[in-house]
RNA sequence: GACCCGGUAGCUCAGCUGGAUAGAGCAACAGUUUUCUAAACUGUCGGUCACUGGUUCGAAUCCAGUCCGGGUCACCA
């Protein structure tokens, strides 16, 4: 049971002793206390005023006395207004820490037995990656390391919008233009190589456009007249009916693609134990819409469609199936979702998907749940907000800076650049150099997204460099690495982390301690938010604390042996959940840096 | 038109299951290194928490309405 539960039912109990009132844990509120006044948690006492039948401020007084008199681990308190401060013991804390530090596993919580499907990244096969990939492979890696963490068993899943009019441009590009070249013949990274044929098909379209007798004004609808556009079109019927050649170019383009994504994924650390690809679910869907037509969950319509009536909840109605019969995006994402539970009967299965399709995954629940799919209850969407240049929102038309590749490159050259200005890389060899770089300018990129809110939108400037001072990745990573030159020098004269008893705390020490013992809960709240930046913020917090702890007070120069042990013991457990935490974050911590 | 999400310091963000004088970072300015890594630390400056009303002992937080920004309401994905 962690502390704050603990002086919750303290406080019951004593409501039930001392004032012969039954109130419930629920009743009380308790927060770690504000920095300018004295203490470690504070309880507030005017909603528990009227169970006592006193004052705010008395009742806050009466429960202090009974708190230190009968729990043991208070030292003393101090009530202002009905805010009663309780500050524990040095002990509590030292042992509190001793707990800590002998737990391994602490801040990972034992198996629960319940399975995660976990689907991210989602990308189309015509294009590279670009930023918005980025904040949805981070969010999808770290989601999965904090619900490991908290003990399910995660898959981690992928999905490629592979088939489609997309691709078909870009093969048709490809065959009316390069001459056969390929990625290797001409340099140039798989998934680039097909984008710019991609970008060569739409310019191709913009000057044919011009070529027209009579194009209308509206561009979409001048761009369907073109001949390169028909071509694709063609293409893509081809493909449906099955063409050798052309379900041979397809494959062959897309395996390019796929090659230069795993690149990207192996650079930023993010993988997939299955892959779903689009070619092979978009028929799907027909026993499901037959099922509901069947129950009466569906309707067919007299233009032949069928569809499904949502506005009793508030939304409206939905077709499932077209009138010729085939299957449309939705009615593959309620077959795939089914396929994935009869493969894994997940207890939870999450879409980390950008928020523009909140309405889509609130409809896919709403429709399995009325075909009576109990786990369609553990449904649930990671919805995220796009990232945006100040100007607004990133076109992949204006060029390079929101690209994936381009942006990692750039993070790390700056990491490169930074480190190299600070003289930090001495005695490193090159491949350790390179490797810090690596280090330092992901954890700048990964941090500077997954400290907001998912829901929040991220505002990126491509003209300002992503910072490596303040509240950022590599300033954590610092204070990591300041710790562990401490416990390097520390190692030759020290055995072990002892923690000795009967001393007495600085302020700084004991709030360390205070935030060390949060960890738990922290990930906790971070599993049951889907939330990464609850762990972000946290750890920032607690390299900043210790930060200022480092400044004030020497280590391994301290006034006596059992406080250098602690001083020792305090720093290496603050490391270690610095690592743990970012680990979770899917960030590396340099030794040196 | 209906619905969803945002609006907190010049900028980027915390705080939002109601609690004390609204916090960080960046930027600006002033300091700190004979002591364990200065990518650090300390201080100054900076706020009608979009607006109006309501509920409450207490509202950035909850409710209603308004304004601004974004998104969705496809037989596209």
């Amino acid at each position: 049971m962690n502390l704050e539960e603990t002086l919750k039912q303290a406080t019951v109990q004593i409501f039930k002793e001392e004032f012969d009132a039954d109130i419930t844990t629920d009743a009380v509120t308790i927060n770690i206390t504000k920095k300018e006044h004295e203490g470690d948690f504070t309880i507030v006492a005017f909603p528990l005023a009227k169970f006592a039948k006193m004052l705010p401020e008395q009742t806050a007084q009466k429960l202090g006395e009974a708190m230190q008199a009968k729990t043991g681990i208070v030292d003393r308190f101090n009530v202002i207004k009905g805010f009663l401060n309780l500050s524990l013991t040095d002990t509590y804390w030292l042992n509190r820490l001793k707990e800590i530090s002998k737990n391994n596993s602490y801040g990972t919580f034992s198996p629960n037995s319940q399975k995660v499907a976990l689907e991210y990244c989602g990308p189309n096969t015509n294009k590279p990656l670009h930023i918005g990939h980025v904040r949805n492979m981070l969010l999808g890696f770290s989601m999965s390391e904090i619900l490991k963490a908290t003990g399910y068993n995660v898959t981690k899943m992928n999905i490629y919008n592979d088939r489609g009019v997309a691709i078909c441009q870009s093969m048709v590009a490809y065959l009316r233009y390069a001459n056969g070249a390929t990625p290797k013949s001409s340099g140039i990274k798989g998934d680039h190589f097909v984008g710019d044929w991609y970008v060569k098909f739409n310019t191709v379209c913009m000057e044919e456009i011009t070529t027209l007798s009579n194009a209308p004004a509206d561009k979409d609808e001048a761009k369907k007249l073109t001949p390169i556009y028909k071509d694709a079109q063609a293409l893509l019927l081809k493909w449906e009916a099955g063409d050798k050649e052309t379900i041979e170019l397809w494959k062959k383009m897309n395996e390019w693609v796929y090659e230069g994504f795993q690149e990207t994924y192996k650079l930023l650390g993010v993988d997939f134990q299955k892959d779903y690809y689009e070619s092979e679910t978009y028929k799907l869907g027909k026993n499901i819409v037959d099922e509901g037509l069947q129950k009466k969950t569906f309707y067919k319509r007299a233009d032949g469609a069928v569809a499904v009536d949502l506005t009793p909840d508030g939304l409206d109605e939905k077709v499932l199936l077209r009138a010729d019969g085939t299957s449309i995006y939705i009615t593959q994402d309620i077959a795939t979702a089914q396929l994935r539970y009869d493969e894994f009967e997940m207890n939870k299965l999450i879409y980390v998907v950008a928020n523009e399709q909140d309405y889509h995954f609130k409809v896919l629940k709403l429709v399995l749940q009325k075909l009576g799919r109990k786990w369609a209850e553990g449904i649930y969407h990671l919805s995220y907000a796009l990232v945006e240049s100040p100007t607004g929102r990133f076109k992949s038309r204006e060029g390079k800076t929101a690209d994936a590749d381009d942006l990692i490159s750039e993070v790390l050259r700056i990491a490169e650049e930074k480190t190299k200005e600070l003289g930090k890389i001495e005695g490193f060899t090159e491949e350790e150099a390179t490797k810090l770089y690596k280090t330092i300018g992901l954890g700048a990129l990964k941090y500077f997204i997954l400290r907001v809110n998912p829901y929040k939108k991220i505002i990126f400037n491509p003209e300002e460099s992503i910072d490596f001072h303040g509240h950022t990745g590599p300033f954590v990573q610092y204070t990591y690495a300041r710790i562990r030159a401490v416990i390097r020098k520390a190692g030759e004269q020290t055995n072990g982390f002892e923690i000795p008893s009967g001393l007495n705390l600085a302020a700084v020490e004991r709030e360390i301690i205070i935030q060390l013992s949060e960890y738990e809960n922290v990930v906790k709240t971070a599993a049951d938010k889907y939330d990464p930046s609850e762990l972000a913020n946290y750890v920032y917090t607690l390299a900043k604390t210790y930060n200022k702890f480092y400044h004030e007070h020497p280590i391994l120069n301290a006034e006596s042996e059992s406080e250098k042990k602690f001083r020792i013991a305090l720093s290496n457990e603050t490391s270690v959940i610095i690592k743990k935490a970012m680990k979770l974050l899917g960030i590396d911590v340099p030794e040196k840096m």
